[in-house]
DNA sequence: TGTACATCAGTGAACGCGCGTTCACTGATGTAC
DNA sequence: TGTACATCAGTGAACGCGCGTTCACTGATGTAC
């Protein structure tokens, strides 16, 4: 059943972003090794000729869904991406939306490899979230960081605290409303 | 081993209290029965006299940790209950911190009776937080009431964000400070 | 108030189950001549 | 280019372990007379 390096290479990068999509999906202890593979199209047993632990996936498929998550949103403005990280779409499709929101409150309780992957995955949006802006000197450029890491903050609080209220509930639809309103006007004033 | 019905009562809320307390610090997966119990001073086998599974001790840790947030913050006002939601002290003390951002991520993907519990916690936050307010008309309370939905992602949002990062990184610490400064500001313009 | 019996909070062993991980095996791929 | 052998991605049974849950049991509490 060998099967060629090239495929190999493809099988695991395969597994890597079935399981960024699963994690988001159900949490990182609601999908077990034998769920992910076989979500994979393959058996379990196979894993450990990947990956050394599922602790070490955790690891990779974070970087990967953090990473995804921004080609998703290259070369969108601000508005753009606010507009749809703040929706009722990116609220109800977990599997493909943004890491970040699905899994930060899995990440805080996660080894600091992952944690540093997150750091690293907000970081990156920010950068590319500031990217737009002209050449300003350091004071401007800092407090545009700091508004562009508060907005980062209510767009991510929205998203978590919505999808924690029940399914229809006119107070998830609420928040998001209201703050992505408060977010779009925050940007254009 | 008999007890007196006050003092099964009595062992019954500590149970819910602890639970609440690890939930809070592990998450929802990282608390056995077992560990529970033992926490609290029980041996496993008797958690079944009191709760009929798991899931329903959530529900009601849930309950528990949302309005225990809510007394602990009990007539403050919306300037100091943020100024210290947004802290590190509040970020790096899970167990006796808010309950909304400690378990918001794993609520979302639990029963709708533990998501119900939470959407009732932000409504009883946003009834508090408002509550300083003068009589006003109807146009006006729903402006004060978005602001404030805004403000309560911003700082949900902070922590949470906060806490995904390594312990110790500049960012962690970054996030905290630029919300905390802009959350104060949008409340005393 | 005292006695006899039923109740039931708490104990700790045991249950089945699914988890992460290991292992002997397969057979196509890669390599050496 | 063809042949012989080593490699190793993938398979599927098996492992130990900890989980949520059940159960027979204990003995102090609650209750009936």
């Amino acid at each position: 059943m060998r099967v060629t390096k090239a495929q190999a290479q493809l099988n695991r990068a395969h597994i890597v972003e079935t399981a960024s999509r699963l994690f988001r999906e159900r949490g990182y202890d609601g999908v077990g090794v034998a769920d992910l593979m076989a979500a994979a199209g393959f058996t379990h047993g196979g894993f450990y000729k990947h990956f050394r632990s599922k602790a070490d996936l955790m690891a990779e498929a974070a970087a990967c869904g953090l990473s995804q998550s921004m080609t998703n949103y290259a070369g969108l403005g601000a508005a753009a991406f606010f507009d749809h990280y703040v929706s009722r779409e990116h609220r109800d499709d977990r599997s493909v939306g943004c890491t970040m929101a699905a899994l930060c409150g899995d990440a805080a309780r996660q080894s600091d490899e992952v944690k540093a992957t997150f750091a690293e995955g907000i970081e990156n949006a920010l950068t590319a979230l500031g990217r737009t802006a002209a050449q300003q000197d350091d004071e401007q450029r800092q407090a545009a960081r700091a508004k562009m890491i508060d907005r980062l903050a209510r767009a991510v609080g929205a998203v978590v605290l919505s999808r924690a209220c029940p399914d229809e509930s006119p107070l998830a639809d609420e928040i998001l409303e209201v703050c992505h309103r408060q977010l779009l006007e925050s940007l254009a004033p």
